[in-house]
DNA sequence: TCTGGGGTCCTAGGACCC
DNA sequence: TCTGGGGTCCTAGGACCC
C-alpha cells in the first residue's frame, strides 16, 4: 500500500475571526466570543458600534474563543468568563452567533471541497482531507494543494487557516498546530523522531488532562519519551486497548481512514442555570425549563428526520457531581410528549436533594425517519398473525431464524 | 469571582438467553 | 450444591474533543 497524503485544517480562532469581518474596527484587538445575547454590540448613531467589556460581564459563562490578541493576556477557550475577565478586562465581549458560524462553516468546507473531495467533518472548524492521489500532490508533499486550499478558503470567507499534512489524520492534526495561525506545515514518515517526539504528550488528539497527569506523574512528558516507553508496560498501566493505542500513537501510527459519511448516535440539549435550582422549592421553573428542553429536542429530531428508541437525562449538581438517567423505549419516537414523559420517569430515579446547576436531556438509539416510516409499512395490520420471517427482523435474521431450532436442539 | 453546550467512544456490570 | 461460557442488550459513568 502506497502512503496516504492526508491534511487536517483548521480555522483559525474561528469564531472570533468570523466576528471581525462583521466589526473590522476590531481588528487587533482583544476579543472574547460567549455568554448570551445581552451584550450585543450596540449601533452608534454616527455610525460604529459600542462594545460590551469583558469587565462588565456578570455570570456563569465560559469563553467560546479569544482573539489572538484576547490570548496574549492568558485568556483561552474554556475559561471561566469571571475569570478572563481578570485577566484581560478591557477585552471586547461578542456574543456567540451559531447562525452566523454555520454558514462560514458550509462556506469554506464547500470551497475546500471543490479542491479535495474526500473531506472528515470534525465539527465546525475543523477538517480532515485525503490527499492521496490527487493531482498536483506527487511532485510536493500536497503543499501545492495545501496552498490552493488555504486560497480558496480565504476566497470564499475572508477567513485564515492552518493546515498540516502528513501520512496520517493523527500526525496532520498535530502539524496543523504547529505554525498557527496562517500555517502550512509538512511531515514526512522519517521526521517524527526529530519533529514530533520533542513535543509534550498532550499534543497528541486523545491524550486529554487525566492521562497527561498520569502520563507526567510516571515521568513521561513529551511524545519520544511515550515512545521510549515499553508497551506492555503501557498495556498493564493504562489496559490493553488505551496502552496498546498510546504505543502506536507515539510512534505516529495511525490507519484510520478519512470518513466521508456518518449517522448521528445521539442528539441532545442542555442548559446551565443562572442559579442553581432546589427540585421542591423552584419546582415551577425548573418543570418548565424540563419540558422546553424536550420540546427543543424533539424539534431537533424532526428537522434533522431522526427518532429516537432512547431517551435520557443529565444533571449536573451545585457541587459539579453529574447524574444521567436512561430509558429504552418501546418504539422509537420524536414526539416532545413522548420524550418528556420518559425524561419525567428518568428524573424520578434520581436524589433530588441538591441543588442543581444543569438540566439535559438527550436522544439516542436514532433511526432516520424515513427508514422508520418503511419498516412501519412493512408491517402487517394490527391484529393480523406476523409471518415467521418478518421484515422487522434484523439484517441476516431469517437465516439465524432458520438455524436456531439446530442450536436450541444443541444447547445445554 | 471557578468551570458552556454539543458531541463520540470506551468500560464495567447486570439481566437475560442459549 | 456447585459448576460453564458465549452472546446481546442495556445502563451509568468517565475521558476526551470542538
Amino acid at each position: 500500500m502506497p502512503p496516504r497524503l492526508i491534511a487536517h485544517l483548521d480555522m483559525d480562532a474561528f469564531y472570533a475571526s468570523v466576528e471581525l469581518l462583521r466589526y473590522p474596527d476590531l481588528a487587533g484587538e482583544p476579543v472574547v466570543i460567549g455568554g448570551g445575547r445581552r451584550h450585543a454590540p450596540e449601533p452608534l448613531p454616527g455610525g460604529g458600534f459600542r462594545y460590551a467589556r469583558l469587565r462588565d460581564y456578570a455570570g456563569r459563562g465560559v469563553v467560546t474563543t479569544a482573539s489572538y490578541a484576547a490570548r496574549a493576556f492568558g485568556v483561552h477557550s474554556a475559561m471561566g468568563m469571571m475569570k478572563a475577565a481578570q485577566l484581560a478586562p478591557q477585552a471586547v465581549l461578542l456574543p456567540t452567533d451559531f447562525e452566523r458560524y454555520r454558514e462560514f462553516s458550509r462556506r469554506f468546507k464547500a470551497a475546500a471541497a471543490a479542491i479535495a473531495p474526500r473531506i472528515e467533518d470534525r465539527g465546525i472548524d475543523e477538517i480532515y482531507l485525503d490527499l492521496s492521489g490527487l493531482p498536483g500532490t506527487a511532485g510536493d508533499g500536497g503543499r501545492a494543494v495545501a496552498q490552493a486550499l488555504k486560497a480558496a478558503v480565504f476566497e470564499a470567507t475572508g477567513l485564515r487557516c492552518s493546515i498540516g499534512v502528513a501520512p496520517n489524520k493523527l500526525l496532520a492534526k498535530i502539524c496543523s498546530d504547529l505554525d498557527k495561525p496562517d500555517g502550512l506545515t509538512l511531515l514526512a514518515a522519517d521526521e517524527i523522531p526529530t519533529r514530533i517526539w520533542p513535543l509534550p504528550a498532550r499534543k497528541i488528539n486523545g491524550i486529554g488532562p487525566k492521562a497527561s497527569e498520569r502520563l507526567a506523574g510516571f515521568g513521561i512528558h513529551r511524545i519520544g519519551e511515550l515512545a521510549a516507553a515499553d508497551p506492555a508496560w503501557l498495556v498493564e498501566t493504562f489496559g490493553r486497548s488505551y496502552g496498546a493505542w498510546l504505543h502506536e500513537a507515539a510512534h505516529g501510527r495511525d490507519e484510520r481512514p478519512v470518513v466521508t459519511h456518518s449517522e448521528p448516535v445521539s442528539i441532545s440539549r442542555e442548559t446551565t442555570f443562572e442559579r442553581d435550582l432546589h427540585a421542591v422549592r423552584d419546582r415551577a421553573t425548573l418543570s418548565a425549563l424540563f419540558t422546553e428542553l424536550c420540546v427543543k429536542l424533539a424539534g431537533d429530531l424532526q428537522r434533522k428526520g431522526y427518532v429516537a428508541r432512547n431517551v435520557a437525562i443529565k444533571l449536573r449538581f451545585d457541587d459539579f457531581r453529574i447524574v444521567s438517567r436512561a430509558v429504552t423505549l418501546p418504539a422509537h419516537t420524536a414526539d416532545a410528549a413522548e420524550i418528556r414523559r420518559a425524561a419525567g420517569q428518568c428524573l424520578k430515579r434520581v436524589d433530588l436533594s441538591r441543588r442543581l446547576r444543569l438540566l439535559g436531556v438527550r436522544a439516542a438509539a436514532l433511526l432516520p425517519a424515513a427508514e422508520a416510516a418503511r419498516r412501519a409499512a412493512a408491517l402487517p395490520p394490527r391484529g393480523e398473525t406476523l409471518p415467521l420471517f418478518d421484515a422487522r427482523a434484523p439484517a441476516g435474521g431469517a437465516e439465524s431464524a432458520e438455524e436456531a431450532p439446530l442450536f436450541e436442539a444443541s444447547a445445554d
